[in-house]
RNA sequence: GCUGAAGUGGUGGAAUUGGUAGACACGUUGGACUUAAAAUCCAAUGAACAUUUAGUUCGUGCGGGUUCAAGUCCCGCCUUCAGUACCA
């Protein structure tokens, strides 16, 4: 009976469809295993070898833990939303359901052919309804809470507002926006529900602003920060720029500590975890205020000790604000009627009453524009006097001041409004929206090394930092300016390009040393970033190269405050060598006791604090697409709503087109049926829409991460329409045990999913906090691309003309190797010509080393052979030696399914696969035109990724047509280590494929089983239990390569033996089961088995099989091993170097010398120093 | 620049705590079987020298070191891949 692998694989297939063999049990006595893989996106164009890498690895370990008696959880579905579907149904208008429920089947029909042990079902899909209806409840429960840093968890949004009631948010210590307003509890209960709303926007965990986003104009979305790479899209490679839009967000920045410090606790690779870690950028130091000294005015030096709002020493700023709360809740009559009209936005511009500005507290004020607006009660005289004082002092700062009176107010409140509106056009928007500490002026920086403050001998600021301007003296301006002009218009990338040139601008202004007092210059620079920190940096030459060097650059004093350090070359930067000196109190004292002692003597003077700053940044979570879930939100007064999760799933509404609308909406706005009602508790016509019971819809839908974030936890309860998944299923299951998938996802999918499930923790939705305990990346399967070399032209060139270089002897390489291309261009005079073949030629690789040859090589190799081709007139010249051909050609991929296992084309194939190559003429590796078999044509290789474009995909489904599923899980496996990148070449499966055939002839022969019950060898026991031994080891380590290989050693080594005996044939099978299943389960069937393999218990190692009685010793001279000797294990020492001094061999080596030492190892080794 | 991983025959890769470098395969070469091909089986296969046998020398990116013994440990470099990037 031959192994007929495609009827025996269907079979098994088949079985375990019908008998359901991998449905996992909620309830088990077993202990649970949950082995997960990253579920796929179906794309249209299916599997190729490299996708089911990770699975395979995933399945051995599955299977493994079933023999081992465990009840495994190995379940699989697609993460079906996303953008080929929608971008496939604009060019064809096919709905991208259809488009994915296609794919869908494709993919399945892939992965069955090849033997999966996946509990289908517990099958989930993203774009289900039934799933993303829990993907919105998710995202409501985000929406309702809030994150309490004092208790260090979400809580719910209601805690929140009751602490709002009470006592107001000046207390509350929660994650939110910088900019929230202060309030009391009394404020909190006058404010409009709307006021109160937009509030709470502030402190949700996923939350509507207005946020600079990567807008993305060719596919008209914005993207996450981890969607572009290297300033383009990491989808199809589009330029991104930055632009404000109102849109949600996940203040994943809450969770920041808590997603660095979950990184001890779980078994990911370190790669990984560093990856993660700088994403998260967690850097401690101090936050340090400078005053600043000079302002263009001549204005004298600021005293700040006076400066009030900054931090919360000593100043009366807190009795100020307790006021300017108090004037908010009893405003006049005409503050009150204004109010009304600029609290809203209506003009465009976000105002703040009664808000301190220094020591005043000013009516309105918009910030963004700087301009205070006044309205003022009775007039006196004295008044008129103080309120002009300070109107000059307001003005210093660079606030424009308008006043009305109350009867201007109460009378035209149009007029007024339209007056403002004036001033706040002729006003500048300040860039950052980051305003300055309260009245303060004066610059903040963060710094991680607060003990290097008595270093500082300038100050940097981004050029867009915003006190630029309002800093710069008269004298400095036009250079200001002209540089930052400079800078804006270099773009992202020639600055990420050029990072050595330094560049920066002298301000003109000082700001004032918090201890020494000092005068320190303000530069700008661009090596500072206006995205981090403050936007502006401390400068210490002495400690920091990129200070060091914009001081030597620009002649700025680099004083040492290191004790033994030599500065004078460079910075010094390191932390554990450092001692402080010539800086006051901090002398002698380590970067640790000096960090500690000046945030000290800072907190003291009110100057700065120790601060932890955070790279992460809040992810944006609206994409303006159509294939994504809808959120569950709509808008009253244009404040989101949600609807009430009993109502979910909202699903997506039918469009005509899925391309943006004319007016620039997401395409959800093409939807007619996208309204809700509050009254009916459904989605109905746009047409209803009445601000009154019907209100809009969101446009926008989630991005691809939200359905990735937590199916993990749909798997253990795939089914229930009653809750994401079961307490009692979440509780059994908890958490995954194994996960394996892409390390591209490291900074995407496994920081957001560790992020939602730290909030369902939180929420006490689920058990745990990390739902990975082990994670391993598995590497890529890489392409091996092949190439053919069209001809394009060959230059003629005439050597002797070339008065350099006389004539050269072709013979001669090695003078003609120091003629590079750059060489050949002097050879210009004596072109004679170019020649340009009529018909496509290909050259041959020269067994593929073409590309590693020099362009003179392979002129030299060429020119006989294509000159002859061409029959140009010349041809004696170039066949004698006086021209030399310089040929240029170009490499075309070509299709790997075309050459066969020694890289040889087919040609003929080739020829048929496009019109152009149809009458293709090729030279082959003897330089003759390949006509019948006279000669080959061998392709170069290359080894790229897998795609389409390069013609070297592999496809899974050819390979189990031919070899067989068992063969191609061999051999993915046999590849490599499974972490490690590593091409794919067909050819090699016979390997793998063999062993199958052979471990088959073991069972059957000819005539049927050769397997009984014969007593087995104890070579064969031995064999049989340093295979156990092996494999088990090799399974647990994830080195699934190596065990491959000891099937294929344990097989030829029973084949050897003649190995008949059940007792030793049955356990090899289960040790092979988890890798080449079918095989496994059909010789367990033959064997007598009824059940399947799946559960039969894995093999027990017994060393007694393995215990010898002598061993072959490999005895070395001075460390060089000559021969071996056999000699029994249970030898002294002394015995053993006796016999192998004795031993002629040795004799002959030492040729008489006397041995100096000999070195016994016993069991291992015998070494003979001479 | 920083961080992480890696560098071993023609190729993919083995080598557990320092102890016979190149397991297991692919490929190549030769042979058997066959009308032929495929399949299968056998043998050889790191390089160089020697070849009648035996053997000798070199060899794990490079240069040093520790050791009886180094692919493995230490010091200093080089190269490749991946991530990240003027992060204060």
């Amino acid at each position: 009976m031959k192994y007929d692998f495609n009827q025996i694989e269907k079979k098994w297939q088949k079985y375990w469809a019908d008998n359901q063999t991998f449905k996992a049990e909620n309830n088990s006595e077993k202990p649970k295993y949950y082995v997960l893989d990253m579920f796929p996106y179906p794309s249209g164009a299916g599997l190729h070898v490299g996708h089911p890498l990770g699975y395979i690895a995933s399945d051995i370990y599955a299977r493994y833990k079933r023999h081992q008696g465990f009840n495994v959880l190995h379940p699989q579905g697609y993460d079906s939303f996303g953008l080929p579907a929608e971008q496939y149904a604009i060019q064809t208008g096919q709905h991208p359901a259809i488009t994915t429920e296609e794919n869908i089947k494709t993919y399945r029909r892939q992965l069955d052919q090849i033997g999966f042990s996946f509990d289908w079902s517990r099958e989930v899909r993203t774009s289900d309804p039934s799933y993303y209806k829990w993907t919105q409840w998710i995202f409501i429960q985000l929406f309702n809470s809030w994150y309490n840093k004092n208790a260090d968890k979400a809580e719910d949004i209601s805690e929140l507002i009751k602490l709002f009631e009470t006592e107001g948010n000046s207390k509350v210590n929660a994650a939110c926006d910088d900019d929230v307003e202060l309030f009391s509890a009394e404020d909190w209960n006058g404010f409009s529900t709307k006021k109160q709303q937009e509030l709470l926007l502030q402190y949700r965990l996923t939350y509507l602003a207005e946020t600079e986003v990567n807008w993305c104009p060719a596919l008209g979305t914005v993207l996450a920060n981890d969607e572009i790479v290297n300033s383009v899209s990491e989808r199809g490679g589009h330029p991104v720029i930055r632009k404000k839009m109102t849109q949600w967000s996940m203040r994943i920045s809450a969770y920041a500590e808590r997603l660095l410090q979950g990184l001890e606790t779980i078994d990911w690779t370190d790669s990984l975890k560093e990856s993660q870690r700088n994403w998260i950028g967690k850097s401690v130091g101090a936050s340090v205020f400078f005053p600043i000294l000079s302002f263009p005015n001549g204005e004298a030096k600021a005293d700040s000790k006076k400066q009030p709002g900054y931090m919360t020493g000593g100043n009366n700023s807190h009795l100020l604000l307790e006021r300017a709360k108090e004037m908010r809740v009893n405003p006049t009559q005409a503050e009150a009627a204004l109010w009304e009209q600029l609290r809203n936005k209506k003009l465009n511009a976000k105002f703040r009453q009664q808000h301190l500005i220094g020591d005043y507290i000013v009516d309105f004020v918009c910030l963004d524009k700087k301009l205070i607006v006044e309205v003022d009660g009775k007039i006196h005289e004295n008044q008129l006097e103080e309120d002009a004082k300070r109107t000059e002092i307001l003005e210093n700062d660079y606030y424009k001041v308008i006043r009305f009176s109350n009867e201007e107010v109460l009378g035209n409140i149009e007029e007024v409004l339209r007056a403002i509106q004036e001033e706040l056009s002729k006003r500048q928007s300040v860039k950052n929206e980051e305003v300055p500490p309260q009245g303060v002026r004066g610059i903040e920086v963060f710094t991680t090394r607060p003990d290097t403050i008595f270093g500082v001998s300038f100050m940097t600021l981004a050029p867009e930092h915003e006190l630029v301007p309002q800093i710069t003296t008269p004298a400095q301006k036009e250079q200001v300016e002209a540089y930052i002009e400079a800078t804006a218009k270099r773009s992202e990338r020639d600055r990420m390009a050029d990072v050595k040139t330094i560049t920066g601008a002298f301000t003109g202004a000082y700001v004032e040393h918090p201890f020494t007092k000092q005068p320190i210059p303000v530069w700008i620079g661009d090596y500072v970033l206006a995205g981090y920190g403050t936007g502006a940096v401390m400068s210490v030459p002495c400690g920091d190269q990129r200070d060091y060097d914009f001081a030597k650059h620009f002649n700025i004093p680099i004083p040492n405050i290191f004790e033994g350090v030599d500065i004078s070359e460079e910075a010094f930067a390191d932390k554990d060598k450092t001692i402080i000196a010539n800086s006051d109190f901090l002398n002698g004292l380590n970067y640790k006791e000096a960090t500690k002692k000046v945030i000290a003597e800072l907190e003291k003077i009110g100057q700065g604090k120790g601060k932890t700053n955070y790279r992460l940044r809040d992810a944006v979570f609206s994409r303006q697409r159509y294939w994504g879930e809808p959120f569950p939100v709509y808008y009253v007064d244009g404040m989101p709503q949600m609807i009430d999760a009993k109502h979910l799933p909202i699903k997506l509404p039918e469009v005509e087109k899925y391309l943006p609308t004319e007016t620039g909406e997401p395409p959800l706005g093409n939807a007619t049926v996208w309204a809700w009602d509050t009254k009916k508790n459904e989605v109905v016509s746009n047409e209803l829409i009445d601000h009154k019971t019907a209100f809009p819809l969101e446009l926008n839908t989630m991005p691809g991460w939200a359905g990735s974030s937590w199916y993990f936890n749909r798997y253990m309860d795939a089914n229930n329409d009653e809750a994401f998944a079961s307490q009692e299923a979440l509780n059994y299951w908890r958490d995954v045990d194994l996960y394996i998938g892409g390390s591209e996802h490291a900074t995407g999918h496994l920081l957001y999913s560790r992020f939602w499930q730290k909030f369902l923790f939180d929420k006490g939705l689920v058990p745990v906090d990390e739902y990975a305990k082990k994670l391993i990346n598995q590497g890529m399967i890489l392409g091996t691309s092949a190439f053919a070399y069209r001809l394009e032209n060959l230059t003629l060139v005439d050597v002797n003309r070339n008065q350099e270089s006389n004539k050269i002897d072709p013979k001669n390489i090695e003078q003609l190797k120091q003629k590079t291309l750059k060489d050949l261009e002097r050879f210009k005079n004596s072109i004679v010509k170019t020649v340009k073949a009529d018909e496509t030629v290909f050259i041959p690789s020269f067994n593929g080393e073409i590309m590693k040859m020099s362009p003179v090589e392979v002129s030299i190799a060429l020119q006989r052979k294509v000159a002859d081709f061409l029959q140009i007139d010349d041809k004696s010249k170039v066949l004698n030696g006086e021209y030399f051909v310089n040929v240029h050609f170009t490499p075309i991929h070509v299709d790997v399914s075309f050459i066969n296992a020694s890289d040889e084309l087919d040609i003929e194939a080739f020829r048929n696969w496009r019109e152009e190559y149809k009458d293709a003429i090729f030279i082959g590796e003897k330089g003759e035109i390949i006509n019948g078999d006279n000669d080959i044509y061998k392709v170069g290789r290359e080894v790229e990724k897998m795609s389409k474009s390069k013609y070297n995909v592999v496809n899974p489904d050819q390979i189990c047509e031919d070899y067989g599923a068992d063969s191609l899980r061999l051999y993915e496996m046999f590849l490599g280590p499974l972490e490690q990148y590593k091409p794919w070449n067909t050819a090699g499966i016979t390997g793998v494929h063999g062993f199958l055939k052979k471990l088959w002839k073991l069972y059957v022969g000819e005539n049927g089983l050769l397997v009984n019950d014969d007593e087995p060898s104890k070579d064969s026991l031995k064999t049989l239990h340093k295979t156990i031994k092996k494999v088990q080891e090799d399974i647990e380590n994830f080195s699934f390569n190596t065990s491959v290989s000891t099937f294929m050693i344990a097989v030829n080594e029973l084949t050897a033996q003649k190995c008949t005996s059940k007792e030793i044939l049955e356990s090899l099978l289960i040790l092979i089961s988890p890798y080449a299943p079918h095989i496994a389960e059909e010789l367990w069937n033959q064997l007598g088995h009824n059940e399947s393999i799946s559960t039969a218990p894995f093999p027990k190692f017994d060393e007694s099989h393995l215990v010898e009685s002598s061993k072959n010793y490999p005895i070395s001279f001075n460390g060089k091993m000559r021969f071996t000797l056999e000699l029994p294990l249970d030898m002294s020492k002394e015995e053993i170097e006796k016999t192998v001094l004795a031993n002629e061999k040795t004799q002959e080596q030492l040729q008489g010398r006397t041995p100096k030492k000999v070195i016994v190892v016993p069991g291992k080794i015998v070494n003979i120093v001479g």
